[in-house]
DNA sequence: AAACATTTTGCAACAAAGTTGCATTATTTC
DNA sequence: GAAATAATGCAACTTTGTTGCAAAATGTTT
């Protein structure tokens, strides 16, 4: 059973406003994780440009999204999963896929990162993995 | 043995340039992946913001140096090695880490990137790992 | 439900990052 | 060294992101 936003919003202890609303209902109602540019064509004549960039920083600082790293120069930012937060500390553990054909970039959630042997000296905390290529809908 | 600046550019097929030169050694005597920032606070006196923009977008294009993905919407780019052309295609297989204390990112040549296994219909074309945490002269 | 305190929003102004066209200068080719 | 080609610097511009502050909305109290 999907959380609507207000529920969301609620358990995260944030006010509960339009602007919050629907910027996460564009989230949840989206497959593909979204760039700043793609939330702001979707909602840019009813909420303000940084309205949406303060959205977007709180959502992060709660946990409720996430971002994923990319080689362009634009964050994409994708909903987590309800078990990414362990012990108060955000943990997101599946690879993502960026498809060359559609652009698009998506969640792996199936998918779980592997263990790798660093040299010595090194620790790991966060480790990201990015596959680009062609999903299957474009292959 | 290191190959120069000016050798790069010619093998390359690259006019050779001051502006080139330049950037290239800055490359040549670095660590650490640079954001374009880094660049531009080395050489920033002697070359024209825009044609550190362009220099490294022609580099990119010739495979010289590749980027390395980010969260913070800061691209870093690193010199590549002789290898990482294969068949005319791009090819950087290893590991990239970032330091949380020391703010610096590095190329871990040693480490490859562990194969992962993409639900049915995905195919892998490029594969990015990027490992964040302490390194090995700030444990 | 009205009044208060607290947050959030929109606006304006600004700062930083990246792009484009074009004339000038440097590099390569012959 | 002259002609052809390519790279650079400059100016102007677009896009992206940030900050302060007054107005508006939300939450809280009684």
């Amino acid at each position: 059973m999907k959380k609507t936003s207000s529920e969301i919003l609620k358990s995260s202890a944030l006010s509960i406003t339009e602007g919050r609303k629907n910027i996460l209902d564009i989230f949840l109602s989206s497959a593909n994780a979204m760039a700043h540019q793609d939330i702001e064509s979707k909602c840019k004549d009813k909420f303000d440009r940084v309205t949406i960039y303060r959205t977007l920083q709180t959502f992060l600082e709660k946990g409720i999204i996430h971002t994923i790293p990319s080689s362009d120069n634009t964050t994409r930012y994708a909903l987590c999963n309800d078990d990414c937060i362990v012990s108060g500390h955000h943990h997101d553990n599946h690879v993502h896929f960026t498809c060359d054909a559609c652009g698009k970039t998506i969640c792996l959630d199936e998918t779980s990162i592997p263990s790798v042997h660093l040299p010595k000296g090194f620790r790991a905390h966060q480790i990201n993995m990015i596959v680009s290529g062609v999903c299957k809908t474009c292959i």
